[in-house]
DNA sequence: TTTGTAAGTGTAGTTTTAACACTTGCTAAG
DNA sequence: CTTAGCAAGTGTTAAAACTACACTTACAAA
């Protein structure tokens, strides 16, 4: 057991997580902001964000954060940064890590992040943020972009069941650029992991379009040797 | 400004930072491992690690780390993950942020590297490392590889000056599977930032290989639009 | 002069990617 | 009941990128 003295002679900071929550709505990605009705920074946009506690790691608590605000408990997140700078945040030295999550912006909690005051903006539309929140939402959306080429985690945006419509909008709201359909389609088609479930959405079409779902075995089972 | 209140209620935490170094020699990847002579888990092997003092940023932290044991200011240093499990230290609560460093196995300062008990191991010699350093190790050489196949990074492996035949075999030890000549040569000289010095290196080779070297200008004249 | 060693070089087949426009099926309106 | 409107759905071809593959060259030491 290593002595006490290891340790004590160093200092302690503050740990904070910040979460960035996009969300796809009407062929847009949106981040979830909360325009802050508490100190520091009071009137300002920001991350959603908080300390982490005694007894809690880093993932528990950017987890707590993200269902304190939205009632998830399931959402695709993955840490992207830690922020270090002596004083990026004014009141007293903080090491924030930085988290993005994957909201489907149908079943997040409405009176939970109406009472946080927080509202979904559109990307273009983001205002400025405090501290070096804009620089954590920079990141995270080139780590997210990044993370949809390799693999589908795009996927977490989207209602169980989806048309192609659907996830081709979600493609090129991602990447920022338009995708030809017919090449498009035959990119799913050939990964085998996106199958039809059979039903129709009636809602967009006259015509209907094909549902669609995610199967974690075939794509699981699709690794190289 | 904020109510210090604000922050007071919450804990603090100490914060490190742990280094994986990698080296390139003879083929092969390697990193500068301690074999700890000071308590905690004295006599076990570790990364390069140490705390973030007062006035000092994360990156900072992390460069005095590296340069306290190589000697070495300008090194290639990227954040790879911060880890953050209450359990992580047995001592107390360290929240660690890992950094991989590249580093040219010829500059080190040796003196500096034997004061520590360190020593320069094998990827596959790698002993089992204390804490959670062996993943800190796994994710850093996955984050590497993947920097590697995106940008030259691994030119930072390297001398000033190399043949075309060290830069394949480094390549292959990043990648670790073997490259055809003929088409690496092709890609590179595609690339068009690689470019001859206009020496020759003798030591390998009656016939002499061809010296080239990193085009920093023309690299960044390379993007897209 | 010969021999050994690493350096250096081109082509052809295959796969992947990119560009492109019309037909189908449905329903609501006339 | 016919028609108009709308999103869904579907193949082909050309260009580019990638892969596999083996011999020649230049030099120095024996």
């Amino acid at each position: 057991m290593p002595p006490k003295a290891y340790y004590s002679v160093h200092p302690k900071f503050h740990a904070a997580v910040d979460c960035i929550l996009f969300g796809f709505e009407e062929g847009e990605l949106s981040l979830l902001l909360l325009q802050r009705n508490f100190e520091p920074a009071k009137g300002e946009w920001s991350l959603a964000g908080g300390f982490v506690e005694e007894g809690e790691s880093l993932d528990d608590a950017a987890r707590r954060v993200v269902a304190e605000l939205t009632g998830l408990r399931d959402l695709y997140m993955r840490q992207v940064h830690t922020y270090g700078e002596v004083e990026r945040d004014p009141g007293e030295r903080v090491l924030s890590t930085a988290y993005y999550a994957l909201v489907d912006i149908k079943r997040y909690d409405r009176e939970l992040v109406r009472a946080h005051n927080a509202f979904w903006i559109r990307l273009p539309e983001i205002p400025h943020l405090i501290f070096d929140h804009d620089r954590m939402v920079h990141d995270a959306l080139a780590f997210m972009r990044y993370q949809a080429t390799v693999k589908p985690v795009g996927i977490n945006l989207l209602p169980e069941e989806f048309t192609l419509t659907q996830l081709q909008a979600l493609y090129e709201a991602i990447l920022g650029e338009p995708i030809d359909k017919r090449n498009f389609r035959k990119r799913i088609a050939a990964m085998g992991y996106i199958e039809k479930t059979g039903r129709i959405d009636k809602t967009l079409s006259r015509k209907g379009a094909a549902l669609y779902r995610f199967n974690r075995e075939k794509y699981d089972g699709n690794f190289k040797i």
